[in-house]
DNA sequence: AAAGGCCTCAACCGCTTGTGG
DNA sequence: CCCACAAGCGGTTGAGGCCTT
């Protein structure tokens, strides 16, 4: 979806991309592309993000051919509900290392840093929005810490009580929550809409 | 049923960092 | 040490899908 700026053909783009590299290709990736790329990485290995472009025969930048892997193709890559733990676990270390998306991604396997990151701009930010007040203010991490936070640690040990004990017992789920907890994606989906933070105060 | 608005996320860009000569 | 190139990172964009009116 895309940046379809350039897309495939030089017309409207800027001349300057095509002096340089030839027509290169630009905006949302065909399976036929994913489908070189995958093939040439599963016999030559990743790297060489440039070279392995040309000798792909993909008509794409190396950069983009390292995100495509990246962020979609690799194999352990997981995509779409950010599960509780997530959630919780985006929160903990961004508070300990801002927007280090890589970094946090680490510790989520199979997440991408670009998943992260949305994830923390359309849900995260956007509440701060909806506070009133800046990511970084101290009143917005106070309220991540002591009441989000918290929230999402019931609610996961709810979840997880509900699955091992039989389910017939409505966990004495200590959760503040009057709108109960309903979509366990928080994390994902269109169907998200207003499932998002909604869910946390 | 149609229109408009909102939300998500794939993909781009520019900048920074790492590495080799 | 300096330069050039490659890779990585974070920020931004916008198409397309879903929801509401």
């Amino acid at each position: 979806m895309m940046d379809v700026k350039g897309s495939s053909n030089s017309s409207s783009t800027t001349h300057s991309d095509e002096e340089m590299t030839g027509d290169l290709r630009r905006g949302p990736w065909t399976v036929e592309e994913d489908f070189n790329l995958i093939n040439y990485i599963a016999t030559h290995g990743e790297g060489r993000w440039n070279s392995l472009a040309r000798c792909a025969g993909l008509k794409r930048t190396g950069k983009s051919c390292r995100l495509r892997w990246l962020n979609y193709l690799r194999p352990d890559v997981r995509r779409g509900n950010i599960t509780l733990e997530e959630q919780l676990m985006i929160l903990e270390l961004h508070s300990r290392w801002g927007n280090r998306w890589s970094k946090i991604a680490q510790h989520l396997p199979g997440r991408t840093d670009n998943e992260i990151k949305n994830y923390w701009r359309t849900r995260v930010q956007k509440h701060a929005k909806q506070l009133k007040c800046d990511v970084n203010s101290k009143q917005f991490k106070d309220t991540m810490r002591y009441l989000w936070m918290p929230r999402l640690i019931e609610r996961i040990q709810a979840a997880a009580s509900a699955t091992s004990a039989s389910p017939a017992a409505t966990v004495s789920a200590p959760a503040t929550d009057h709108h109960s907890v309903s979509n366990s994606d928080v994390g994902t989906g269109k169907p998200g809409h207003g499932a998002t933070w909604g869910q946390w105060q």
